[in-house]
RNA sequence: GCCCCCAUCGUCUAGUGGCCUAGGACACCACCCUUUCAAGGUGGCGGCACGGGUUCGAAUCCCGUUGGGGGUGCCA
């Protein structure tokens, strides 16, 4: 039984590699490739050959150009667990949490080529293109920056790492700042510190970068007048309106290939248009398969504007080209222009890279989560207490499924991530199961681990509240019942601050509910005058309150009401009793006999 | 308008022609536990968009319909 369903499973795996093969229609050197990326895995890492050098690490440039990743300072006071650094660095996993139950050592024990093979994306095809098939593959993310880190730029960027790491490869970070609106420097710094949050980091071997594209202009000019001089493009001097004016008169829509054959050459005002030839153009998706575009419905698309800057589409492949990435892994929204990019590289005399278009996170209206109408920043994720272990685990599942148990360490999931498995359906972006992950995160620190990660926001409630304590030893007793109760760290401070304050903060439905029950009055007071002399210990407390509730016909919970009010000035908190005995008993009667009344009551 | 992509519980997904009476997770509901609230435990609700094929057999393959999304800039 045992061996056949072992072979089950071989049989499974090796017939779904198979069916992508013949799907993707790479059949041969897919594997060919694929297994000779793996053999070079083990030990060759360091041999891998640096990248072409035409594009030097940007130290040079403004304030932004200098990743700050290792030391102790901020950006690193915001990895919870405080020590640990780098994907993988996870929680303790010796809370009480029975979902992460993972042994950390038990990871990768597994049959190699299982998991790994089934990650390796296609690779270079060993004919002509200029020993790039010896090197590893390449990986890039390139976000522009814009004062913030998108989510979804986030999701795909782990996805590259998982690949980059895992293979052996490069992951390069180049950052598209050639929108003179969108480019600040100081956002540059923004970009490194969330990808050192999740996980990576700028001083990692693996990492590259960062690139500035706006410092690589002239080569993409350069690039385009070579295009013209073959032929490949041509000047054009139509501005949008007078393609709007054409369209209109001739009842038709777009620019329509105008000037291709009048003969232009450069001039100011004057647009370089790449001359998109005849036929079809297949783009070989390692997500969606083979998906073919019509030459025909594809315009003429402007490489250079009319005062001679190079357009989003040139700087893009040029810069790719250059840097030699081997995979680009980006989001769907990039599908349509990948044909207009795919033409260009091969233009430019070069193989296109393997493409991989994974789906778009969307809100509950189905539309792609945008900065207008969502909560996109990775940073707001941060700023209130999401774990990045919790972020990064939830991220992956989005349109990837880890496997039968959803919460795992990156380390697992690194091992296992494959392109072949992503899903081609859009991905709601959920707040609750985001909440719940970081639930299930947070109950599986130890409370060590807790307390240290809750720093900032106990550093903030100290700033909003000068002349106020705040007991840190209390606080790690009390951790385990916060970490139950808070889904995110920043909620942390606020269940247990009612020991750090002079006096609790009541609100009138929390007063009103204390005073609710006619007995409630007698129950403090009973209550108050047996724990005059009852031992100071939770046990002793709950011993002699119980009696009080029985004899009043209440459950304790119930009958509790006036006490927990009194104590914590609201009806719902961690347990009393153990609040109670760091409080002291001198503190909890001064509570208890000063509880303000109810104006309900009188 | 044109081009492209997508379609399994409310949501994220498993599923690769028979192991499917469609599995898991989040959410929701009920119950248990209980010192409030949580956490935890047990159970429940709930889905293959529709119509045609192909096949002994279809969630799975093909075609169409419908629905959703993305792209269509001298933005990136």
């Amino acid at each position: 039984m045992a061996t056949r369903d072992r072979r089950h499973v071989a049989t499974g795996t090796h017939r779904r590699r198979q069916r992508r093969c013949r799907h993707l229609s790479v059949v041969g050197s897919v594997d060919r490739t694929d297994r000779g990326v793996r053999r070079r895995l083990p030990g060759q890492l360091d041999q891998l050959s640096p990248p072409a050098g035409v594009f030097p690490r940007s130290t040079d440039g403004g304030p932004g150009c200098q990743p700050r990743l290792t030391g102790p300072g901020d950006g690193d006071s915001w990895r919870p667990e405080g020590s640990g650094t780098g994907p993988g660095c996870q929680p303790q996993l010796t809370g009480a949490g029975r979902k992460i139950s993972w042994r950390p050592e038990g990871l990768g024990t597994g049959p190699v080529c299982q998991s790994r093979c089934r990650g390796a994306p296609t690779a270079w095809t060993p004919a002509g293109s200029l020993g790039r098939t010896m090197n590893a593959p390449r990986f890039r993310i390139a976000p522009s920056p814009t004062g913030f880190f998108h989510v979804g730029g986030a999701r795909t960027a782990l996805y590259n790492w998982a690949l980059a790491k895992r293979l052996g490869g490069t992951f390069v970070l180049r950052i598209e700042d050639t929108d003179a609106e969108r480019n600040r420097p100081e956002w540059n710094q923004g970009i490194i510190d969330a990808l050192a949050w999740i996980g990576i980091h700028a001083d990692d071997p693996t990492f590259e970068g960062p690139y500035f594209q706006s410092s690589y202009a002239e080569q993409h000019v350069a690039e385009a007048r070579r295009l013209f001089d073959t032929g490949a493009a041509y000047y054009c001097d139509m501005t949008p309106d007078d393609i709007q004016a054409r369209a209109k008169a001739e009842g038709v829509t777009g620019y329509g290939g105008w000037s291709r054959d009048r003969g232009l050459g450069p001039a100011a005002g004057r647009v370089l248009r790449f001359r998109v030839p005849p036929g079809a153009t297949v783009v070989r998706d390692l997500v969606r398969g083979d998906v073919t575009f019509d030459n025909a419905t594809i315009e003429d698309f402007v490489l250079l504007r009319g005062n001679g800057s190079p357009m989003f589409l040139l700087a893009n492949v040029v810069d790719d080209m250059s840097m030699r990435i081997s995979h680009v892994i980006r989001a769907e929204e990039h599908l349509p222009n990948t044909p207009k990019q795919q033409m260009l590289w091969e233009a430019l005399g070069h193989e296109p890279p393997v493409w991989a278009h994974v789906p778009l996170l969307v809100n509950e209206q189905r539309k792609k989560i945008s900065k207008r109408r969502d909560k996109v920043a990775l940073e707001s994720y941060r700023d209130e207490g999401y774990l990045a272990e919790a972020m990064i685990n939830y991220l992956m599942t989005l349109g990837w499924s880890p496997g039968e148990q959803e919460i795992q360490p990156w380390s697992a999931m690194q091992d296992t991530f494959a392109l072949e498995d992503v899903a081609k359906s859009p991905a709601f972006f959920d707040l609750k199961k985001l909440a719940a992950f970081n639930g299930e995160y947070i109950r599986a620190m130890t409370p060590e681990q807790f307390v240290a990660a809750a720093e900032p926001w106990v550093a903030q409630w100290r700033e909003a509240h000068p002349g106020h304590v705040w007991n840190q030893v209390w606080f790690l007793a009390m951790a385990p019942f916060v970490q139950q109760r808070a889904t995110v760290l920043s909620e942390a401070p606020g269940v247990v601050d009612f020991l750090m304050l002079a006096e609790p903060q009541f609100d009138e439905p929390s007063l009103a509910k204390a005073w609710a029950t006619d007995d409630a009055a007698e129950v403090l007071a009973e209550t108050i005058a047996a724990f005059e002399r009852c031992d100071w210990t939770r046990d002793a407390m709950k011993e002699a309150f119980d009696p009080i509730a029985d004899a009043h016909g209440m459950k304790p919970g119930k009958a509790q009401a006036p006490i927990r009010v009194a104590i914590t000035g609201r009806t719902v908190g961690p347990p009393l009793y153990e609040a109670m005995e760091l409080l002291g008993r001198d503190e909890t009667l001064r509570r208890l006999r000063s509880i303000p009344g109810s104006v309900h009551t009188g």
